[in-house]
DNA sequence: ACTCGCTGTAACCTTTTCTGTTACAGGAGG
DNA sequence: CCTCCTGTAACAGAAAAGGTTACAGCGAGT
């Protein structure tokens, strides 16, 4: 289980969040979050944390505090879930230095470094297609 | 330095493979590939493995012995070298599984899953629209 | 102003994964 | 048969992620 499930987590948490304002519910506390994704509320106050600092939910503190979406469901996109929560790129470079006295181990890293960008940006492209709103729909056609 | 480097370990040998093949040299071993990408030689046996079982890539054993490219270069793309080395998906589901009796718990994995595989699908299209061939030219014009 | 509930974050543990390393059995030319 | 290199198992070390505990800090309501 090498994948990472930050992205996994982050949705989910929004996806609730946007169900609960649905119904008439504008707070969640990271516990009541935490209750549905079934970890560690500390979890969701680290991810809900980094979609905070992305502007994309908001946290009121003090008793009947809690998260809610900064915006509405529809203009948030995975694309930016996705930049919010996810810190290191999908295909790194070697570990050690290669052979620069190879014409390959010399000139193969900024090589690879556009190619690696541009598939990066395909993923991001095919994220932007969905928003919180749309994985909200399929998750609730699916019960 | 979570990321993978996998897919740059398969390149760099396979666009090793494709250089010396122009020189002349049909067979490279372990060792010559490794004083490349200065690594072990059962990191990249491991590497050269997936390629064999992929079908990129044929071996000689004796002395003498090496690898060498069994398709020519223009016709490896990118996107078979990353189905031949990686084998998780990109973004991975919940550790534990969710809570089901909440309606986003029940169906947040179907519909993640589906996203997830387009969005797989469109990493994989963009690294097919690149062959060895092509990362060996802009390698060797970097230098 | 005080209190209480929840956030925000640091510190730590465990598990997993990856790279790197050593060691050795096996296959195939010469 | 002999030699060279492959193929793979086994293991160590490092890094990262999820999970857990603990605690300081903020702010609305009393």
């Amino acid at each position: 289980m090498a994948a990472n499930s930050r992205l996994t987590i982050a949705v989910h948490a929004l996806a609730w969040l946007a169900l609960a304002r649905r119904q008439g519910r504008e707070q969640l506390t990271s516990d009541q979050v935490a209750a549905s994704v079934n970890t560690n509320p500390v979890i969701i106050r680290r991810s809900l944390g980094d979609l905070r600092r992305a502007g994309l939910v908001s946290v009121r503190h003090g008793p009947g505090a809690g998260w809610s979406l900064a915006r509405p469901p529809e203009e948030i996109s995975l694309a930016e879930v996705y930049d919010a929560v996810e810190g290191d790129p999908v295909f790194g470079m070697h570990h050690t230095e290669p052979n620069l006295e190879c014409p390959v181990g010399k000139g193969i890293r900024p090589a690879l470094g556009s190619i690696y960008s541009g598939a990066q940006q395909a993923l991001r492209r095919e994220l932007g297609r969905t928003s919180i709103a749309d994985v909200l729909r399929q998750t609730l056609q699916v019960s």
